[in-house]
DNA sequence: CGAAAATTGAACTGATTAGTACAATTACTG
DNA sequence: CAGTAATTGTACTAATCAGTTCAATTTTCG
């Protein structure tokens, strides 16, 4: 890959974009390179020569997530410092889906449900994802049991998984149902349980 | 489609049976028809002969995964009668996916991720199974409060859908880490849960 | 048996796929 | 301004896709 232009950034960045969106909306088989071409206007000797190959704009789509989820740019509050964030936390998840009529589940939850089991770099660029956000409900958590604010019994790590899981599994409920109800009570009733463990 | 004779029937299971599997191994549109030929030792003209597309055969497997779950035929418990039921209910899920080497989450929750927002018929299909679990798991908890066995506070359809929803996020979960601890810990908690509103 | 119906094999079509080749053009830099 | 590097347009390939055609074979049943 030779050096890039501002040019060359923004070409790439609206490549990224868009196959973002199509791979969110219609999941990645769905989506063909010219599809991701004719959407974003770009020509295809310009696609590999930002990018070597469908897996790789892939996983460049992820890294993409990544870099939201680290610099707190994303439209979900990751900075879990209280209650009230974990709570957003959870809804802001169910507001997502419901902006898009319910018709999308996680952008990464469907990626790798479509394709880590054929392809362990996307399996891993997931799971650093999952692994940013699993470490910033658990330090909440473990900074509240270092306060005395959370029962012995509960386990920081556990309850991060379990609240990932809820997610996601609430968003997809979401789609299958085309309702947002479902969802709802599932993330209301996650938040009551970790709640149970406040003291 | 003309009367099917005893050899054509078995033909045809055999053609629904590895679509079947191949969805649940590695998605639907990974997996053209000619691999489902061809894995079935079975010639094109045989597979238009007993269905008409693509999208046919898709709403064969579900239509098959809707006759397991309500003839209880399949690996997990779905009769829920007792606290015991609905403990095996979650575990078997997890069970199943652990004997697949986490490479696999719901075959339901998959299909319907990858094509529900593109295929109505396939998120119609998909939530008559959902549906027929969580009333399932809604009966026996209305059944439990008629006896003034669970608190007058729980929601017995929000609870199901709680359930369903841990569920599909728990073997997502598995999937994603290749590990099936934070499943089993994803379950256990819903299931605490689940249990506080006991009385 | 013998005819009708069900089942199957093999070759084919047209569209779409990911990826390549290569020349033309634009932008940067000394 | 001249040369070099970055960027882009067009045309292409080989493989694969879903679906079709049609004749051959097997099975069923009076």
């Amino acid at each position: 890959m030779d050096q890039l232009s501002e040019k060359g950034n923004i070409t790439r960045a609206r490549i990224v974009e868009t196959a973002r969106e199509l791979f969110h909306k219609q999941g990645v088989r769905a989506t063909s390179i010219d599809q991701i071409l004719e959407t974003s206007s770009t020509g295809k000797s310009q696609f590999y020569h930002y990018f070597s190959s469908k897996d790789d704009i892939v996983h460049e789509v992820l890294r993409f997530y990544m870099r939201i989820v680290e610099s707190g740019r994303g439209p979900v509050l990751l900075n879990i410092e209280s209650w009230d964030d974990l709570e957003r936390f959870f809804y802001d998840h169910v507001e997502g889906v419901r902006m898009l009529g319910y018709e999308r589940s996680c952008p990464l939850g469907s990626i790798a449900n479509e394709l880590a089991s054929e392809n362990e770099q996307v399996r891993v660029d997931v799971n650093l994802v999952f692994g940013y956000i699993r470490n910033s409900i658990s330090g909440f958590l473990k900074g509240l049991k270092s306060e005395g604010k959370l029962k012995k019994s509960a386990d920081p790590d556990a309850l991060s998984d379990f609240s990932i899981a809820t997610v996601q599994g609430a968003l997809l409920l979401a789609k299958v149902r085309k309702d947002g109800t479902p969802a709802e009570n599932t993330v209301k009733h996650a938040l009551i349980h970790l709640k149970s463990f406040a003291k």
